[in-house]
DNA sequence: CGACGGACTGAACACGCGTATAGCGTCCTG
DNA sequence: CAGGACGCTATACGCGTGTTCAGTCCGTCG
């Protein structure tokens, strides 16, 4: 190899040995999950179990630097659409674009079996989502909600979760057609979404207003009022 | 002990040995994933490792049968409160009931790791949803679909996600009070859910109308059409 | 040019896991 | 009352895992 020893401070964007072996981590990662055996992601590098050990000095600390790797690559994903797919539309972009597959199944596991990495990423898409909504309430596409930072997590979680769900019921058979699996889960979707966004599914207020009488008077035995 | 050597044909309701493991089984699964140690299981159960082996012959043996048992448990608890809660409220009360936590910790994990259970009570809730809104529609409380088995698909997905990625997300630090948890979802989310339930929250039909165009025509890549 | 240092390997270690096996006690059965 | 069957335990085996270690190669620096 061309590598010679590597500069102590690898920026982003390089090549060398230990960002593959990185990128070859995300990869097992995302297809495998996490239980997936450091032997493996080693000959996926072309390289021995210890050099991973060498580099990274843990399997965790290894997941830590998978973590911030994938973060830094949504966020560049972010930017390179900025605009043209927003808001709402940015996690269709981020599951559908066959350019950012493997980030995007490192997310799913890493929503599926939890750890920092999740919790900053649903963070983040609930900042957006607050951010979108504000437009839209303000150009008036959008209908207020009586508890904006509530709808934007609530609508997060919801499609999120649906996508989840849907990918870990019926997995895809072959772990690279990811992709493709969601393509088709956002294809079954749509309609029915965009029908509730749209038409709601009630035709009654009752339930809303029961439900708004309710939390304005005090509760029998409530826990927490906010 | 008392039991003296168990009938062949154990039915639902005994406190055999046999049960007494099953049961710590889905207790255990539940708590800390199906990753969990047979001996752990095995000390639940005040029994050695070895007779777990004996009566399921296999780890993964046991759990069909933590499955079997979580699944009738379920279809109990929908004629428990049949009528009372039905259609939407099942998931709520089977969340939120102490008396079922345990049952549904199992059926969380299982949506969490995918598997038999996971698709069949996916579809379990599928069937009851849609029998639900049909209902609904035909007393006019509920608006019509363009597919029916697609927003149900959708809702239960969605709701179920939701659930499953904030226990994920925002794990609870003592794993008893999943209910708990969930109590604290459900409340976090019920406004925002009723809101989009009645209002919606898009202020014009463009996107839906957009999309009816859309489908209606050929797509200039079709992969399926239904 | 010699020696230091770091990338890198292959073998080995320690451990936890699921499972197999041998044996013990006790109850039903003939 | 003998005998077999079954519930049950304790121990051991084999395997796969993450991690460690001694050693080799090679580029760089004094």
């Amino acid at each position: 190899m061309r590598s010679g020893h590597a500069p102590r401070g690898v920026s982003a964007d390089d090549l060398t040995t230990r960002a593959r072996i990185r990128d070859a981590a995300v990869l097992r990662f995302g297809r495998d999950g996490f239980g997936t055996p450091l032997r493996a992601i080693a000959t996926d590098a072309a390289v021995s179990a210890g050099l991973v050990i060498h580099h990274f000095g843990t399997k965790e600390r290894l997941r830590e630097a998978c973590d911030e790797h994938v973060l830094d690559q949504i966020r560049h994903a972010k930017q390179d659409n900025l605009g043209e797919a927003s808001g709402g539309r940015f996690l269709e972009y981020l599951a559908t674009a066959e350019q950012f597959a493997p980030v995007f199944a490192y997310v799913l596991r890493s929503l599926q079996h939890g750890g920092p990495l999740a919790a900053t990423f649903v963070d983040h898409m609930v900042r957006d989502a607050v951010d979108y909504l504000a437009e839209g309430v303000a150009a008036g596409v959008i209908v207020p909600s009586r508890d904006e930072p509530a709808r934007a997590r609530y609508l997060v979680l919801s499609s999120l979760g649906a996508g989840l769900l849907a990918m870990t019921v019926d997995p895809p058979r072959d772990p690279t057609d990811l992709a493709a699996m969601m393509r088709r889960h956002v294809d079954a979707i749509t309609l029915p979404a965009l029908e509730l966004y749209t038409e709601g599914f009630l035709t009654t207020r009752r339930m809303l207003d029961e439900y708004l009488l309710y939390v304005s008077d005090p509760p029998p035995a409530g826990e927490h009022a906010p």
